[in-house]
DNA sequence: GGTTTATATAACTATGAGATTATATAACCT
DNA sequence: AGGTTATATAATCTCATAGTTATATAAACC
């Protein structure tokens, strides 16, 4: 996966309306008219709204006569997902496959003289 | 959770270098000198990109001396992967327990005359 | 005490996000 | 055809981000 993905998947999901979008895609397709009810927001701005999350391809619009009907597209939430996992035995406590998952990340760092201070917490 | 929160966290999440200074912070602490090593842009740079982690809650910073040893805190972490984790049955594919995640959701829309095209795919 | 090392702060620049209002495009309705 | 509805685009404003260089603070070293 490039990080440039993970770069526009994080950034789309950092707004709350753009969240509330998704929610509400969850629940089945929506024109943007029906997405923009809920704000306070002008047209435009959930137009704008969209074109991130399309662009982050969380979002597609297909062609329904005038309308253009939204769904929400859940790889990218996937890999961010993928993203996060990683560090779940970090926030678990749980340190003892802490080798096993350095090696799967591949961190390639400079091998500098500082002492790492593991499992310490 | 207030979803301020989730901003912060998304958005700290949505820059390479800062999940690169997380990859790194996953193997123990490090100072800023250690952290801004492996990248070419200047220490400014790194220590603004601390204060943004520092913000989000996923790096708190100790002292020792003159340094300054950064150790990552990856309970917001858990938080956005709780938040992703609610759209996993959308990715998988899998929409048996919907309607149960809807509720759980909670998702308070305006009960507007549009037809909910669930579970089409 | 003076110098080096580690980190933070200040001042500045460039870029992009998020919003607005006004307008354009295009499909639908009568 | 003319009017309404749905959506997109343009122009503009404001503010935050990401970077820079230069400097300040403060601890460590000799």
């Amino acid at each position: 996966m490039q990080p440039q993905r993970l770069d526009s998947t994080f950034a789309a999901l950092a707004d709350p309306t753009r969240r509330a979008i998704l929610a509400r895609l969850a629940s089945g397709e929506a024109s943007v008219m029906e997405l923009a009810a809920p704000f306070s927001i002008s047209q435009p701005a959930i137009s704008k709204h969209l074109d991130v999350l399309e662009r982050a391809g969380l979002v597609s619009r297909g062609r329904d006569g005038q309308r253009r009907p939204c769904r929400i597209e859940a790889k990218p939430l996937a890999e961010a997902d993928a993203w996060i996992e990683r560090y779940r035995q970090i926030w678990e406590g749980n340190f003892e496959r802490l080798d096993a998952l350095l090696d799967e990340m591949k961190v390639k760092e400079k091998k500098r003289g500082h002492k790492r201070i593991t499992g310490k917490r």
